[in-house]
DNA sequence: GTTGATCTTGATTTTCTCGATGGAGATTAC
DNA sequence: GTAATCTCCATCGAGAAAATCAAGATCAAC
């Protein structure tokens, strides 16, 4: 499972409207500072993201984003599973040296066993929101703040 | 985790050496024929994972290839493992926003994710061996017949 | 030494990803 | 109403990676 460099901002800057989930909306161009992310780039992701049910956006001056639901109420499951595609995947049989869509013994095997690793993966993105993240993100930070006063 | 094309020829190919263990050295042909995939392309495949310490050639007109241990010794982790990389990675920062190498710390906490994420993936792939996959796939090949008989 | 296989290396084709661009639509402040 | 500021939408191009093809070298068996 490779989370590509799409799916590691969409999720740096859901962190960022969880933080500010009662603060209410947040613009683009914040996060896009903070997190160091190109903000045309940002842009299309949280759109799509908003396509997905996981944000919601306001237009004009005072515009932005923010989650449309509480951040205990948004699994790392359902969103890196819709920003990223299926969690694990096999490639798709262009051929299967026949007349088409039979895949062979080995070929089930191996989907068998790709099977198990997605159960697996989703047993433990299913239990972490993105508020469980947020709180990590949050001890992270006074751990490395300590430690910049130690260096 | 995303098995590429590539890896899914690997897992398929050393399935068929751990069906013919006993039976000594495969064709490559042979392999490419049975499995559907690209002589040319298998070559490469089966070069690498012989790199990797997996399988053993002999070349010349009697030539081929065959497991370098046995079926049940041989993990799909560390199979895997080698042929696609990283069970699961993260893009590598090619900024920080800042001076360069320090990542904030809502990657990190994304760090922290991915790598429970790897640690459950491995669980799974370690126990699953190829003399596993064989007779998974023998058992589906004998579901598959019979379900043949019905349409 | 001929044959048939792997080995090696490189070129080519295809596909995906990252990110930029330009403009259209919406909303608020004045 | 007008201007400013933001989201929205579609497209496009560079670069990298994946997949495939191709040709010559090397080696073993007969």
């Amino acid at each position: 499972m490779k989370l590509s460099l799409r799916g590691d901002y969409a999720l740096r800057a859901l962190i960022v409207l969880a933080e500010n989930y009662d603060r209410g909306i947040v613009r683009i161009q914040t996060i896009s500072e903070q997190q160091g992310i190109p903000k045309r780039f940002l842009e299309q992701i949280l759109n799509d993201v908003k396509s997905g049910g996981f944000v919601e956006s306001r237009r004009g001056i005072a515009g932005g984003y923010q989650l449309a639901r509480p951040p205990e109420q948004i699994t790392l499951a359902a969103l890196i599973r819709y920003v990223e595609g299926a969690l694990v995947a096999l490639p798709l049989d262009t051929e299967g040296g026949r007349k088409g869509a039979r895949p062979d013994a080995n070929q089930l095997a191996i989907r068998s066993v790709m099977k198990e690793v997605r159960e697996s993966i989703l047993q433990v993105l299913e239990h972490i929101t993105l508020a469980d993240l947020c709180e990590r993100a949050r001890k992270l930070r006074h751990d490395d703040t300590s430690l910049d006063y130690v260096i």
